[in-house]
DNA sequence: CGATTTTGACCGGCGC
DNA sequence: GCGCCGGTCAAAATCG
């Protein structure tokens, strides 16, 4: 989840709409993405809260088998902490590397809100196929993000 | 002119 | 079966 007043929140990878539907019970619609690459079947879908209107919640679906293309250099990969890829959190499952891309890719970035995670435990394991993700519980897991990545949310836009 | 968005049609699963 | 619901397709429109 993730506080921002733009619908199209830019995470580093490159997106191509395939749909949109209104949502049942909220006034917003729910729009599905699909990864650029040919090789990658990374979806995504971006709905909007009902009755918080500033908060977009987006779900991923699948992982990434590729680099992030060196297009938004300059803006996300810019802020992205190197160290925080090196040690792994006792919030992540140790083989579940990905999680942290994931993390990455809901960076609050150039739009400077706050960001809302929850902890990794609500992540299924199962990698096969789906990949699928809740938050149940958002009020608790804030605090240990800030401490995981302490500068994240101080950090300005550029120059 | 190719890539992407828009938008209604279409489709499969599920409850009745 | 039928209709609803969530998700996807694809043709047309639009963008760069």
């Amino acid at each position: 989840m993730t506080k921002s007043e733009v619908d199209h929140l830019e995470d580093g990878y490159r997106w191509r709409k395939y749909g949109q539907k209104a949502v049942k019970n909220s006034p917003y619609p729910r729009s599905y993405y699909r990864c650029t690459s040919q090789k990658c079947q990374v979806k995504k879908r971006v709905e909007r809260s009902y009755q918080d209107p500033s908060i977009v919640i987006t779900t991923y679906e699948g992982q990434h088998n590729h680099h992030l293309p060196a297009t938004l250099r300059g803006s996300v990969a810019r802020m992205l902490n190197p160290s925080m890829l090196a040690q792994p959190s006792p919030l992540m499952a140790p083989q579940a590397s990905f999680h942290q891309e994931f993390i990455m890719s809901q960076m609050p970035q150039f739009y400077g809100h706050a960001n809302v995670f929850a902890n990794s435990s609500m992540y299924h394991q199962n990698l096969n196929h789906h990949q699928q993700m809740q938050l149940p519980h958002p009020h608790h897991d804030y605090g240990l993000l800030q401490d995981m990545v302490p500068s994240m949310f101080n950090l300005k836009q550029e120059p």
